[in-house]
DNA sequence: TTGAAAGCGTTACCAT
DNA sequence: ATGGTAACGCTTTCAA
């Protein structure tokens, strides 16, 4: 490999002035840098981002810590956010966190030793309790999650609008006894209920809430329990896309129609959602703006280190299908 | 920031002595190593990994290469490579292609000036025609993609036999014409046209293929134009999830049923496919597995540079659903 | 078993 | 506008 040495070598400067073409072009006088950039051709060289982050005491990195890349939401936002990274000539390190607050501060201190520049960081219940931001050399987007006093940029869906949307469309439809699946760990599920709560008391109607673990398992477990039970709800609301598989597994495993024997709804605009013989009415997430949005106040961050806190809430997109019809509509 | 200097100031010994305790403690004597171990902690020191870096010429780092990290598969393969590369101290760099040769390139410039430790890759066909293993300073691991006689190790599916299994399963049921769709750009869907023409000529039978790009929308279009056909086939056959999801939206779009009106089966046991009101047989990838392996190919090749390349052919496990019983199968 | 010192490749300061 | 040089923090020879 040849270095910025040979490169001066060749074509008879300093390495002060190769560095500066390759930094601060017009700061050389447009022959010597013709000179400096034939040489550079003709070497192949590249610089060395090692001896260029020592120096320099930041990486041109940044690092995307969720709680699994795998979930629909997070994969959309990741790859947002390494367009985003590319574009700008920065990294993506990926992070994988298992909703596990011990490896989540595993990573941040991680992305401190590789002097990243910033972290794209979604944090589980627990791990937002921990965090303090002075504590890491680094500026953090929270995505997703995050308390409503975080002082960091943040970017979040507006759960709580979204779920009374959601709650009251089948409440407009005629349903009354509509039961939540939520998932515990994540701060939007502790929203999403907040909302669900709000729109059926708005009717004076009672909420029945079940916490489960975030997965498809656990949400066909606990609505199939439901749907079994001694009194069924005539609806189900599901609150991210794992849990709404479960239920829509549950009610088809039933031998369950919706709309005309039970009403469903949910979140996540996942590809399957809109099969014909599924048909459930969803919130869109706009995960890939989700993900734009984080790196962009990240670059704005890292260009002004001293800017306050942006807090940019973004609105999910009802999109309605035919599970969430009246319960009489299955006889149409 | 404290330096090792600073440590080797608080223990009274030298940089080297720290250094050592660092990466090989067995070397310095226990009442030496304690003495840096307590300066260590009481500092709160934290190797610069950029100045290890730069003296080492090497990073303890991986690139993953996919066209899209939204695919499933890569989603699972990239978890798993993930997991891998955390317990081993390394990093993992997300990269993202979107089939475009010319960003496959640029990310594996990319790894290069980073000093990557290796650099696990899925190319597209022209990528893969371009590649040469000994223009690059790190090993690669290729996965899901690799031409039969690339010297580099590599992980993949028997695609020829998953997908002659999938079209003996379908012919097996009594189903005769037998359409594919397939996805352009990669070596697998080659491989998997392979196997599906050969189980079909093995009865005499002519194959139907239609290639198309590796999109849901492209699956869903072509399945609809061949159930709109004039020969319309009594089977589909999806080479991949994705142009899977299509055709099953096409088929219950056009108000048909599997298995009695059309036969089904494809590729990637995706979640959804297990839906009751879906139920269709495809073949399951072991995508973790696959990650993994391909990290510990990349483990043992970091170890022994020497070693002969290896490749590594995992089985698809068929997962027979209702979909593909036969043709009369929907009276019973 | 321990230490002194060179050197990895770059940038930034200070001269000129 | 350009160049000399120190410094970033570590590992690795080599010598003791």
């Amino acid at each position: 490999m040849s270095s910025i040495k040979d490169v001066a070598a060749r074509a008879g400067v300093s390495t002060t002035t190769v560095s500066r073409v390759l930094s601060q072009p017009q700061a050389v006088r447009p022959a010597l840098r013709a000179q400096v950039e034939q040489a550079i051709a003709e070497l192949g060289y590249r610089p060395n981002l090692a001896a260029r982050r020592l120096r320099q005491q930041r990486a041109s990195l940044l690092g995307l810590i969720v709680s699994d890349i795998r979930s629909p939401f997070f994969t959309d936002v990741g790859r947002a956010v390494e367009d985003m990274a590319y574009r700008h000539g920065l990294r993506l390190i990926l992070c994988n966190t298992d909703e596990d607050p011990d490896k989540e501060h595993s990573y941040l201190q991680l992305m401190a030793d590789e002097q990243a520049s910033g972290v794209i960081y979604s944090p589980t219940l627990e791990g937002l309790r921990r965090f303090r931001p002075a504590a890491w050399p680094f500026p953090v987007v929270m995505v997703d999650r995050a308390l409503p006093d975080t002082a960091v940029d943040r970017v979040l869906l507006d759960n709580r609008a979204a779920a009374q949307q959601l709650t009251g469309q089948l409440l407009a439809a005629g349903y009354r006894r509509i039961a939540l699946l939520v998932g515990t760990h994540s701060t939007t599920g502790q929203e999403r209920q907040a909302g669900y709560e709000a729109a059926l008391q708005a009717q004076g109607l009672a909420p029945q809430v079940l916490r489960v673990a975030p997965t498809r398992e656990a949400g066909a477990q606990a609505a199939a329990a439901l749907l079994a039970g001694p009194d069924r709800p005539d609806a189900l609301l599901a609150s991210n896309g794992l849990l709404l598989l479960g239920a829509v597994q549950a009610i088809q495993s039933a031998g369950l129609r919706t709309p005309g024997q039970i009403g469903l709804a949910g979140f996540d605009n996942n590809d399957w959602t809109a099969l014909p013989s599924v048909d459930v009415t969803v919130i869109a997430q706009p995960t890939y703006d989700i993900g734009r949005t984080a790196a962009e106040l990240m670059l704005q961050r890292i260009d002004d280190p001293q800017r306050p806190p942006r807090k940019v809430v973004l609105e999910g997109q009802l999109v309605l299908r035919g599970s969430s019809r009246g319960p009489q509509a299955g006889t149409l």
